[in-house]
DNA sequence: TGACAATGAATGAACGTTCATTCATCTTCC
DNA sequence: GGAAGATGAATGAACGTTCATTCATTGTCA
């Protein structure tokens, strides 16, 4: 019931357990990961999680949270670029590249399979990707790249298909932690995805050339 | 060590507790179901379980062996199509959301998480995968259709982003369980991949009208 | 200034519970 | 009778959570 109390010097506590909470659900999972493990990789004892967390459930609804800003900061600057292809380029390679990528990679994918069956950490999720969609719809809309280039396709459609590239590159990536390091396959994915943001905004019945 | 045996009368037996598996699995997770509950709703004793399945890890890969079992039929019925897109439909709709979409949908993704951390569901997920992305990179290296429109992206592009957008869109599936029924979204994500695919392999240069 | 009181962040052993796994026992069927 | 199938109570390890306790820091008063 108590909400522990939010101060200047508890901020600094509560995202250092925020932070240890990340690499460990990334490394074991969410519910193989146990509070030892978080107060371990803290560097701090168990109990004093529960000062900051009411229980373990909280920490995975406030790194849902913490997702969620970072998502929406992304959005922002990404609303500030030039072109709709630019937005995007910075919307993709934030959105699975940033920091850690094997680390981030593997948590959204656990967050999605989380929020499968916990209805609080879903309304999160959603209201995450909602957020983020409903951004780059908007980008669509507005920009003239996009105006003479429907394929049939409305601004709803590309946005969904954008995010379901984007996230199901994140996907497959999970699996391949040794192929290839991590730049190059980011590198790849980009061009790939490149290819196909041009391919969906070229002018309907434009000409192409290599 | 020891591998229970499997012959005829035993086989019922694993595919029932693997029913009744992925029906667990699917609303809890892996990590959330015990034993019991598999006993529980497969209607049978805990004690049994390890008479077919050496602990609970083993069942975990014998749900993984069964879905690459799935997805290897389906790319032979796929493989029979007369045509590049025909194929790509098949898989499509039989890759997410064929008999339950919404537990093969959870358990999908719980897949991937698992595999983001266990070696030996990593292996085989990723096996899977290679061979379901090698069979589509096939049918689009020897499809007609695909000769004329590179858009400067090759088989292997091609087949990863057909592959992006299938495991993109059944992640982004997880969490709308409310908002449309199954077939609905269904419906929709076919129609817009559809949309997707005939732009990519719609010969370079050639004018469309929509 | 120095002695003392009060605070609350931090600790980690302990508790109750859950879970995977085992095995003595019972049933079935030839 | 006995081999194989099936049961579920028992086991012990691991887990989330609690809480009595410690102790550095801060506030108070002479």
């Amino acid at each position: 019931m108590s909400q522990p109390q939010i101060d200047s010097s508890n901020g600094d506590r509560r995202s250092q357990i925020l932070e240890a909470a990340l690499v460990c659900f990334a490394k074991r999972g969410f519910h193989q990961t146990s509070m030892h493990d978080i107060s371990g990789e803290a560097g701090i004892s168990v109990g004093l999680i529960y000062r900051y967390f009411e229980n373990k459930e909280a920490v995975i609804s406030a790194m849902a949270d913490r997702h969620k800003k970072e998502i929406t900061e992304m959005l922002e600057r990404a609303r500030q670029a030039p072109s709709l292809l630019e937005s995007l380029e910075i919307l993709f390679t934030a959105h699975c590249c940033e920091d850690a990528p094997q680390f981030v990679s593997a948590f959204v994918v656990d967050l999605y399979a989380e929020a499968s069956r916990n209805p609080h950490v879903a309304d999160l999720t959603r209201d995450v990707l909602e957020t983020a969609m409903a951004g780059v719809r908007n980008l669509i809309a507005r920009a003239p790249e996009a105006q003479n280039a429907a394929h049939g396709l409305t601004p709803d459609d590309l946005a969904e298909l954008i995010f379901a590239v984007a996230r199901g590159m994140l996907m497959l990536d999970v699996l391949r932690p040794q192929e290839m390091t991590a730049a190059e396959r980011r590198t790849r994915q980009l061009e790939v995805t490149r290819r196909l943001w041009r391919l969906l905004f070229k002018p309907e019945g434009e000409l192409a050339y290599a």
